[in-house]
DNA sequence: GAAGATTGAGCACTCAATCTTC
DNA sequence: GAAGATTGAGTGCTCAATCTTC
């Protein structure tokens, strides 16, 4: 075993810590204020940054780090909801294309304010610009790939 | 609204994609040495560290941030497995008190060299000791109290 | 009434199996 | 046979209601 140093056990726990703390005052924000879970979120900016040719599930799947059936599952949910458009793929007859309607594109526009707002209060607060930059680039080393 | 700045937004991005990267490793090292979960650790740490008095359940829940029915039901498969035990508390007729089994102690044993490993392989490959160091710092910023 | 803890019911996650098309 | 995607069944998570003791 490769024994991970004083330092790395540290960083991990307090990365840990700090995720489940950001993420939990944004999950209860978002819920406080009577609007879909994080994960929509990041599903409804990818599709509206794909545009109206819409992207495939598989495209999403990568971009998301989420196994083919959690997309599988969300996309049924969103679709149900009225936010997404899930059609047949003409390219190729396996696959499906996820398009944002108009009310995805609303429900994400009324979702940011409070997902922006609980993000400064549990992470930009407690950082200056310099050190939020810093961390960025560390965790960069961490993310990548 | 306070809008978050370019550079906290980045820097959540990264912290949320890191940590699911690490997580990821770290779980599917666990799984595959037919291991228990991650959680189950935490929980057995912290029982390890209170001694042969053990802990109080709502101590565990300020301890690993979890919400009270989730340590519940997790005492509940730790007993079930043997690796705790668990007895009502003397002083308070509420509550009740974890103790750390010495199957647990040893289960304990057995999941830290993999999860060392993959923590080694998931976070400190990556970083430097500096780096580790400055990482941890920064992110105590966030998660302190 | 508040604090510690549990529980039934509903929902979401996960795995493995499956289906269709490439 | 591989890739994209779905699904049934089992498990775990979550909420609100509940119970007991303080």
């Amino acid at each position: 075993m490769t024994k991970p140093e004083k330092h790395t056990i540290r960083a991990w726990t307090r990365l840990v810590r700090a995720h489940n703390m950001a993420r939990g005052a944004i999950d209860q924000a978002l819920k406080g204020a009577g609007l879909p879970p994080l994960e929509w979120y990041d599903i409804l900016l990818e599709l509206e940054r794909a545009g109206r040719d819409g992207l495939r599930p598989f495209k999403l799947q990568r971009q998301l780090l989420l196994p083919q059936y959690a997309i599988s599952r969300l996309l049924d949910r969103l679709a149900d909801a009225g936010l997404i458009d899930c059609r047949s793929c003409n390219e190729d007859g396996r696959g499906q294309v996820a398009i944002l309607t108009d009310e995805g594109k609303k429900m994400r526009a009324r979702m940011w304010p409070v997902y922006g707002d609980a993000m400064q209060d549990a992470i930009g607060r407690h950082l200056s610009t310099q050190e939020a930059e810093q961390l960025g680039n560390l965790l960069e080393n961490i993310a990548e790939r």
